[in-house]
RNA sequence: GUGAGUGUAGCUCAAUCGGUUAGAGCGCCGGACUGUGGCUCCGGAGGUUGUGGGUUCGAUUCCCAUCACUCACCCCA
């Protein structure tokens, strides 16, 4: 019998891979050039670390954990986000003794057991970064314009990032009233979903998306006009210095965030071609955390990016998977070719090129038929005349040209490509 | 978690009202060319029709269950 995957856990194919691995490699060069350096993070963690940073109450933790006991009787979780791990990293390991401000990017799956859906898998993978240790508009502008910068690297077309300010903890729970206040005396004009949020969380109004919620909620209050002077000067340099820079910003008046821990600055990326999942990423500040983990006061704002959904917005532009070329196909025939084919193969390795090593069994037709499909742009043949005259015989695949006896059977890889670009030239 | 749709070859899809041997394109392998790819032509392999049950003389087709995927809600990356 067949074993399958498990729902809501995907291969990701070569095909895939490919891509992936240039939307890593884009983004370990943006966090270099904002000199961002990489912390890899556990995989398992308490469950208790959730539960006390991302919220009691938030769905991912009372719903979408991934928990187990181990064999001592600790609760351990698959961690469904990176913040907290990054944080409980932070202060376990006090880095703020270290330096002032602390810079993180990590990379990894992520684990939340949701309804899969395209864009929405059980395990997904997040390119995130943190900031620790400053809690000033700059910084805020600065993690914003990494994230702007990034997806314009990655080739994102359609990406906006729409923000918010969510004031903090002296005068959220007065807007909190307000809100709450506004939706009593709306109650009965509410979605069922509301009314039970009114209850439980009442800034989830905000953003609900029925239509009788929407249309109602242009008399709601606003963060923007409710927080105090402070948080209102903070989010207003933030968007001033970020536009100096030429990066537009979509005020969201009414988005929140399903983390408990955002505080002030909140952000999310949106971008089209995945339907109803179009959140690529989100993050925001989170000032109150480091220190509710047993940490210093120290403020802290990070982002994070799902791979998945990013490699799904590359495709619905139509953009290519890159797929790597060997530099070099080598093609033997019969056994004398294999064995040279194999110790060359291995030096041209060495030397730092891409090589395929054919086996000698296979006729050429289907040795040549197998290096056209995978784009390589030199055929090395190896069969009883190079191995006897010690010259090898070279298939300029794009010119399609042989060069019999361009170079000897134990070349390197400096000779043998200027060989072939001489032999190139001087066809004109 | 709620509601709905779809499951046929590796992939994308056909198959009349329930009818006897389930087809095509792409891909893969081989041949046309005994040492030469892409184009063309020819041939081949590949299927427990997601799985399990039921109805029927007979099920890819109808019914039930289950699993997976997809869409919307929800949520978020």
């Amino acid at each position: 019998m067949k074993i399958s995957s498990v729902k809501g856990f995907h291969d990701v194919l070569p095909a895939e891979s490919a891509r992936w691995a240039e939307i890593e490699a884009t983004a370990r060069d943006i966090f270099d050039r904002y000199n961002f350096s990489e912390i890899r993070l556990p995989i398992v963690e308490r469950a208790e670390l959730f539960r006390r940073s991302v919220g009691e109450t938030t769905d991912i933790v009372e719903k979408e954990m991934y928990a187990f006991e181990d064999r001592d009787g600790t609760v351990l979780t698959l961690r469904p986000e990176g913040t907290a791990s990054a944080v409980r990293a932070y202060v376990e390991h006090a880095m703020q003794t270290q330096e002032p401000v602390t810079k993180l990017s990590y990379f990894g799956p992520m684990f939340r057991r949701e309804r899969p859906q395209r864009g929405r898998l059980r395990q997904f993978s997040q390119i995130g970064a943190e900031v620790f240790g400053r809690d000033d508009p700059a910084i805020d502008a600065e993690i914003l314009l990494l994230l702007s910068d990034l997806l314009q690297a990655i080739g994102i077309e359609s990406a906006e990032i729409g923000v918010n300010t969510l004031g903090c903890s002296d005068c959220r729970p007065a807007f909190r009233e307000a809100l709450v206040a506004w939706g009593e005396s709306h109650r009965d004009q509410l979605c069922a979903d509301c009314q039970r949020r009114l209850q439980q969380n009442p800034l989830r109004l905000l953003d609900c998306k029925q239509p009788q919620c929407v249309a109602l909620r242009d008399g709601a209050p606003r963060m923007i006009e409710h927080c105090d002077p402070a948080c209102g000067e903070h989010f207003a340099r933030v968007r001033q210095l970020c536009e100096e820079q030429g990066l537009e910003l979509v005020l969201q008046p009414y988005m929140v965030r399903g983390l408990d821990y955002y505080c002030r600055t909140a952000f999310e990326v949106v971008a089209s071609g995945l339907g109803s999942q179009n959140a690529v990423g989100g993050g925001g500040r989170y000032d109150g955390l480091v220190k509710s983990l047993g940490g210093p006061q120290v403020g802290g704002i990070g982002f994070a990016l799902g791979v998945e959904r990013l490699a799904l917005v590359l495709e619905a532009q139509g953009g290519d998977a890159p797929r790597p070329a060997p530099e070099f196909y080598i093609a033997p025939l019969g056994a004398a070719g294999e064995s040279a084919a194999f110790a060359l193969g291995h030096r041209l390795r060495a030397e730092g090129a891409r090589v395929e090593v054919d086996s000698g069994g296979k006729s050429l037709k289907s040795q040549m038929r197998r290096a056209g499909k995978m784009e390589a742009p030199y055929v090395i043949l190896l069969g009883e005349d190079e191995v006897g005259s010690g010259r090898i015989t070279v298939r300029d695949m794009q010119a399609r040209a042989d060069r019999r006896g361009v170079a000897a059977l134990d070349t390197d890889i400096n000779e043998l490509r200027a060989a072939l670009s001489a032999a190139a030239t001087a066809e004109g």
